[in-house]
Order: C-alpha cells, then structure tokens, then sequence
DNA sequence: TCCGGGCGATATATATTGTCTATCGAAATA
DNA sequence: TATTTCGATAGACAATATATATCGCCCGGA
C-alpha cells in the first residue's frame, strides 16, 4: 500500500526535460545518487523501466513518456495547491458569511455594512437574515460564519460576545393617550392593547418579557410577519408596540401617524451580541467584525430624552 | 524546498469524505495520531487551517474545500500513473519499432510478420524500411527499436545478433550463356556486366566485395533504386547481377525472361542480423522477435540444387 | 592500445520523518 | 458527576531520503 512520492515524479519530469541524471539532480536540488536512487525505486515500484540509460544521454521508454505526461500535469496541480493556500493566508481576506436578525439587519447594515467594508476591505462579506433558531442551526452546520442576535441564548460549541445594549422603545399612534407623556415606565402598558410579531421572532418574546409582570392584551389573530408591517399597524391606530430603539432612528424615525417614547431608565433593553463557531478557524475576522459593530454602537445617541 | 506529499493529499481527501479523523484514518490503513500529525503539518506547510476540529464530525474550512477538489484530482492522476505503469509491464507488449533493409523486408516480412504476429499477440509490430546508414541512426536516436540488416557493421552502444546467412544466387537474362549451367562459380563473372543498386544499399557493395578480384564491368549510367527494377533490367537483357536469394523464392521466383543460379558451394553469403541498442529495456521483446525470424530462417530450404 | 573524462550505479553512514502505542484533555452525553 | 467520544500530544522506533566517496562502464584522444 505505499504509494508514489510527489518528489519522485519531480525527478522524473526534471529527467524528461534534461535527459541527464546530474542535470536534473541540479535541477532539483539534490545529489546525482538521490534522484538515480529514487527513479530507480519508482521503476521498482511501478514494475515499468521508465528510463533508457544510455551512455550520453538518458531517454525515456514509451512507458517513461506517457508516465512523465501524466507526472507533469501532477506537479503542476501540486503547485497550485501551494497557490491556493497563499491566496487564502490572509485570515482577513477572503468569504465571510454573516447572518443578522429580521429585527436588526434592515437597521444596523445600512451604517455598519460601509464601515466593515472600509475597515476589512479584503473581505467579501455574504449577508442573510434569519430568525434566531434558523441562524443557530445554520451557523453549527458551518451555512455561515457568524450571527448577530439578542443573547443570551444555548451556546452548545457555541462562543458569543456582546456587542451592544439595545433599549426598547414605545411606539404609539400620535393620538394615543401616551403619546402625551415624554417618557413612558412599564406600568404605564397596563390595560393597552399590544402587537406583536409571529412566533420565531425573538422580539416577540422579549417584549412580552418586558411586560411579564403586567396586564397587557395581545391583539387577537394578529401576528406581524416583519417590523414595518407592525409599525404600519402601530400607525393606523390598532394599537401599540415595543420597538428596538435602532429601528426608530434614522430614515424610520419620520413615519408618520406615530410617535416614540421612551422608557424612563433603567430602560427595558435586550443584549445584542455576536455568535460564532468555538473552533471558527478564522476568530481573527470575526472579532475585527465584531469590533466595528460594537465601536458603531458606542457612537450613537442612546436613549433620546 | 519541501514538498508536499502525496500521502498527505490523500489523508486531506478522506477527511473531507468521512467529516472524522478516526474513520478516515482507518480508510487510510494508519492510526488516527498519525493521519492527525500529518494533516497539522500539512496546514503549517501551506500556512492554512484546512480542517475545522468540531466536537463531535470535523468540516473544512473554504481553503480546506478548494484544495481537496485539486487534491481529489490529483490523487486520481497518481493513480492512472501506477495503472498506465501496469499496462506496459508486459515486455512483450506494447508497440516494438522494427526496420529492416529494403533488400530483405519485402521478401522476409510477408512470410514472418503473421508468424511474429502469432508468437506475440501484445506486440504491436510497426514496420520500417531503411538503408543501413539511416538505419542505425535512428536506432542510435530511438526512432526504432530493432534493425535488421547485414553484419557485420561499426557498432557503437549497439548489440547485434546474427540469425542467418543468406547465400547470394545469379540472375542473368533467358538466354544469356550463364544460363546454360546449373551451378556457377564466382569465376564464371569474368567479364560480364553487372547490374547493381544505387550507393546506400549494402548490397551494392556486397555485390563487388563477392566479384573483389574478378574483372568484372558495372554498367555505365546505373544504378537501380530497388531491387524490382533491377530484376526488370536484368529481364531485359542488359546485363547480370547478384540477388540475394530470399529475394527469388516465393511469388518472386517466376518473373519472366530470367533464370536464377546457385552458386556452387561455398557460395557467397551475406550474414542477416538484428541490432538493436545494447540499453534497451525490453531485451525480451527483441530476443522473441528475433527467435522467430531465426526459425523462419532455418526451415526454409537453403541454396537449391 | 592505453589513458583520462564523463556519467550513472553502488556502498555506507546519517539525519529526517512517518509511524506506532500510550495517554491526555476537552467537550458532549447520560 | 461519571462516562464516552474524539482529536492532540509524548516518546520510541523504524523506514527512508539524502550526502559523500567510490566504482565501473563507455567513449574519445594521444
């Protein structure tokens, strides 16, 4: 079961190409004994005399030939080999996938997408959106690299690391009793009526969270497939929602029909943090990710009074 | 300077196949240490993680995926090369370069290439007719691989073999006075004309070498291309000649308008022989192919009454 | 004919390295 | 918490690739 040396099919095509032992040994940095040696044992092992020694110059048997065809096309893809794994050194270069939140990937990309590109910029950077049992799924059976989601959650080989805290803010229609208080507590929701989001989305479950220990009422048969169609519900007057601040700022902060408020500190806020594979062979790109989400969010204005 | 090693490709190909260091050491006939060392150096040769330790079944990493397609081939092509090596193992297979002298091929290779044919199935026989000077040359330069001509001649790196002698007869014209005896003597060519082929063919100058001391006249302004024509010419009456006598046995012995005779014993002779480079590596082949010609030789009936 | 040079093969010592067994350590499982 | 799984590590051993020195064979020139 040995098998053929990949140094010895370089004796070999150095042989082709010379037609003479001490050449080709020159060729190929050894000694004249080491490459005769070697050929000869390839022969042996082959069963096939591969060169005619002849006094002046060696030639190679019509076995030789076709082998030394086939050796060259070998050597050649060896050093490709060799190429490939250069091109892929740079543990800053190169594919890396990252999948973010329903509830946070419309919000944060446009800001941060630019900035990782300008901070990375060898790295091709692959973008999904999944809800957070999807994403975990995904990122153990290696579909992406890293996730951005709302911890804590089951870390099984898992590693995580918090980027930001992100706090929940109110959002009312604009004649909305609360819409008159410029800053709202948690009681407050008592007895309003509340829109959620369909089951998966873990904002669904934070907000009910925030509002454990209170008596709210869900919105009967209504279950909103994103956060615009939730916003567009808030605005129309069929109730009211908790929000993550990041969606109500910038472009989505002028929707009309609405108001934001926010929670009188210590805010409800959820965690936002990163995800990534334990044995990931490149934590390096990851935490230089990670690091241009978490410095994005130590600039913004948090919690507008 | 180092290398990588073929061994090590094929470690890389049966992890990715079996996504499990223990099974794809055992696929590779080797304990699981070793396939896992060998794997490490490999990644530190080429600078790159290839393999993602997971707990519980590894995956490659997209460095690791790219090289194992280029290794998958790879391992391929080292493979064809051992099967390529095993379909020239025969020595008396494959193809065999045989030349012979323009003066004996078309007389000898009707009656032994069927015989070679039969004793060698695997030999693929190519045919070549070449002049003795040519001949050697290209033998010297492995053009072919087996020359048969008259011995003896300057061999340099080359081995020869003697597989018969071939006695010389004379052709003269119906009616020409030589035709009258049943037998002649080297002697009975005083003064006639002979015929002879043009400079090149060794038979010319075996031809003069037989009549060295006789005074013997060549024809003015000839020299024949081949023997056929000289057969013609010597129909036509223009003069004698010395045929070797292959040549006048077989269809060839009932051309019209002349008469064949033997020398009377010890007849001149030319000696038949194989040449072939003393390196060659299927010294097998060669010595079966001249076996047959040799017995071919032997059973023919020699110098006819 | 003898001698010298070119060239590949052989002999022997040595350093490398691939391989084994035994064991460890980390992480998942019960 | 105990057990199992799985890859990594340690250390000994054996295979082998390599170098230096030398041999033997042809060939060419004096």
């Amino acid at each position: 079961m040995a098998d053929i040396k990949l140094k010895d099919l370089r004796y070999l095509v150095a042989l082709a190409d010379t037609r003479h032992f001490g050449k080709a040994a020159e060729r190929c940095f050894v000694s004249q004994p080491t490459l005769s040696a070697q050929l000869k044992k390839l022969e042996d092992y082959l069963g096939v005399t591969l060169v005619e020694r002849q006094p002046k110059h060696a030639m190679l048997t019509p076995a030789g030939e076709a082998i030394v065809a086939r050796a060259r096309r070998i050597v050649e893809s060896s050093d490709e080999v060799v190429e490939i794994a250069r091109s892929h050194r740079d543990p800053l270069a190169g594919r890396l996938r990252l999948a973010l939140l329903p509830t946070i990937g419309p919000y944060l990309l446009p800001s941060v997408a630019p900035r990782i590109r300008k901070a990375l910029p060898r790295l091709e950077l692959m973008l999904y959106e999944y809800q957070t049992g999807p994403m975990l799924e995904r990122l153990r059976a290696g579909d992406i690299d890293v996730g951005i989601l709302a911890l804590p959650i089951e870390l099984e080989g898992l590693e995580s690391r918090a980027l930001y805290e992100e706090p929940f803010v109110l959002t009312v229609p604009t004649h909305h009793p609360l819409a008159q208080k410029s800053q709202v507590k948690t009681d407050d929701l008592k007895g309003v009526t509340l829109l959620l989001l369909e089951d998966g989305h873990c904002l669904r479950d934070q907000a009910l969270d925030v509002c454990s220990r209170i008596d709210v009422h869900e919105k009967q048969d209504f279950r909103a497939t994103s956060l615009e169609t939730l916003r567009q519900m808030v605005a129309s007057g069929a109730g009211v929602t908790l929000l993550p601040e990041l969606s109500t700022l910038g472009p989505y902060a002028t929707a009309r029909g609405l108001v934001v408020r926010p929670f009188v500190k210590p805010a409800p806020t959820r965690q936002v943090g990163a995800v990534w594979r334990r044995t990931h062979p490149r934590q390096r790109a990851i935490e230089a990710v990670a690091n241009v989400i978490a410095e994005y969010a130590l600039q913004q204005p948090r919690g507008r009074s």
